[in-house]
DNA sequence: GAAGCAGAATTACACATGTAATCGACAGGG
DNA sequence: CCCTGTCGATTACATGTGTAATTCTGCTTC
């Protein structure tokens, strides 16, 4: 699977969230903190066309753009590829990392311990 | 702190493991696999340098590079990253996500709940 | 002392990415 | 029917990255 570029993902979460959506409707749901014209958000979107993770389908003179990924699965593949290179392919180092950081709150130890618990079963 | 790009990450770990080293060293220790020259390695140096992420001493005419920062730290900045960007910083979410593609083997899971357990005391 | 070798510094060049502006076609309002 | 606004397509341009080659400079060896 093609490699997205942090400002593509942007994008893409807006067409994850709602699709299929016109280049001006992406433009319209794009957090506004990213400041982008109309103009970037169309490069953006031929730019995911070209990498096949976006497709189009004609409705007038516009296009309607919807995701031809999941959402999961990039998400995963990206979450694969941070744990092999920083912590072996280890979870458990991942884990450990975030413990040592206090990147845990009480709750989520308890939400975590369930799911795994389930996960035995 | 500064991004580190993907091949200067692999000289990174290079110095986290061990350092001081010449730029001879780190070539020569850099993954086999990414089939760099001794050029490419110095023109990453220079950039790690740029970045404020490596320092070095001269020895004699040759320079020893070392971190600048703590291999850790940048971990958990970027896993971090990661984390706020596709889980909405929740934590408890990356896991089930792991879970949900089976990236848990029962052997990850009772560490984690070994580790998580230890957290709560 | 000249020549070559070993290091760093400088330069190169293609592709990715962020961020648009411009161009050409067409549809709808006056 | 023509003008203008709206689309997608094409082009632009700076910076980052992968991947070096070339140059400069000083030590070593004849």
């Amino acid at each position: 699977m093609e490699r997205i570029a942090e400002g593509e993902y942007a994008v893409m979460e807006v067409l994850w969230d709602e699709a299929p959506l016109t280049a001006a409707d992406v433009a319209a749901r794009v957090p506004e903190d990213r400041g982008w014209s109309l103009a970037t958000v169309k490069t953006m979107l031929s730019r995911l066309l070209a990498k096949g993770v976006l497709s189009h389908e004609e409705d007038g003179r516009r296009y309607l753009y919807r995701p031809t990924i999941r959402r999961e699965d990039y998400v995963a593949e990206e979450s694969g590829r941070l744990i092999d290179r920083m912590f072996g392919g280890r979870v458990p180092a991942l884990v450990a990392q975030l413990a040592a950081r206090d990147k845990l709150t009480a709750a989520d130890i308890a939400e975590i311990e369930t799911l795994l618990k389930a996960l035995k079963s």
